[in-house]
DNA sequence: GTGGTCTAGACCACG
DNA sequence: GTGGTCTAGACCACG
């Protein structure tokens, strides 16, 4: 599993791993069923303590997103949402703001927001034709 | 000025104080030159200490949202980011993967992802017009 | 690590942490990846609360100098600044401006004074040479 | 007299004052014997209250920039610098420490600082030309 | 053990 | 009255 550690930003690691196990089945390079490495194997990897990697999938778990059966391993789980679609949108919502906030404050205009947005979201779909 | 903290959310006061204040401009509600609370005023109304305020307008500052003038308040600024291009991407980058994963996770498609966030951009403005 | 606090010098402590720290950085003395002391260690040292030296770290990690990793120390970065170039310009006029005008006051013509700053930048270099 | 005030930059306005006589007799613009306008006259014309002008004047007396005549007025003083050789040297180095610090964070080499400098140094000279 | 946040409260600098 | 700095000390997050 290509995961990418990044000392600079200030996300610590557990969130870090876990954001990018969910990065990797939204873009559909991890499908459901799918077997994650083990916790001492991935922390091998990544050279980070199994601690961290285990309170990632810890989290991962709280969120639905994977399955930890005892004994056997922790595998993607199916890929439906456990939220409401008030919750969604209310999810959605506030990411959006943050982003156009953000874009106004570093002086982007919404049509340069839009199309930088359109080719972000194109490198995400050719990571998942590369990987296929 | 309407600012809400939450204690449950994870992010710090002082962040949310930040973060509300770029939202007010980005939206503009708050105007440049415009005076904030004071301080003490406003960590009053917050009941939560002055220091923290005082972080928030700083860390505010050090973003080129508002400018301090020692003995007479604290204003919105004209707002030009101090920062670099590649760094603004950066921002950017991090904000749009970070939507671009969480409406994947939800089941929102691109095109559907675009017009809901020009819909949101225009609330934006939307704001301003009617408080006027 | 060699800071010296002086009370009687306008500037705040925290300032003081700071401009010492990247002077040292900027002289070779420390180095990319060098680990800090830490927040409480370096706050004992010097007599001054954790506070103000965690001050000293955060006006440091704004400024692209160094990078803190939560629970493992804070770290000299490979410093490339965020600022934008327009932002580094205005920095160093107000500093040039600054030792334009003392130095005139103090009678010393723009001949000399480029010559006095060529051989203070070449020091600068041999404290590097010199510990080595 | 011409003076700039300028709200963004973080020193306060009596030292802006207090620094740009020095600047304007560095430069020649303002020459010994001259008379300074009245505190009220300047706090008029900058839109100050009275008061912070004559902090302003205050501290260039202490420095030895004016001298103050009581019911005359406020004069440049003789260019004689009350400063012992080391003492100046004392301070020439902070500024070039500080400045070498600066330029070598923001990434600039020494021959384009010197360059810069050099620049920076006749456009005072031409400030100076126009005047006369 | 490391840094991060927050409180309560004092004192200073500026206008 | 405004913001800025600092202390002393508590509690939390991360590894």
């Amino acid at each position: 599993m290509q995961i990418q550690l990044s000392e600079a930003d200030g996300t610590p690691y557990y969130l870090q791993v876990a954001n990018q196990v969910k990065f990797l089945v939204a873009s559909g390079r991890l499908e459901p069923h799918e077997q994650l490495p083990s916790v001492r194997g991935l922390a091998q990897q990544l050279t980070i303590t199994p601690n961290t990697v285990a309170r990632a999938y810890r989290e991962l778990e709280a969120e639905g997103v994977v399955i930890s059966k005892r004994g056997a391993g922790v595998f993607i789980s199916n890929g439906v949402s456990p939220l409401s679609n008030k919750e969604k949108r209310r999810i959605l919502n506030e990411r959006m703001d943050a982003l156009l906030t953000e874009s106004r404050q570093l002086g982007v205009d919404e049509e340069t927001l839009l199309k930088l947005l359109r080719q972000r979201s194109q490198k995400f779909d050719l990571y998942k034709e590369v990987e296929k």
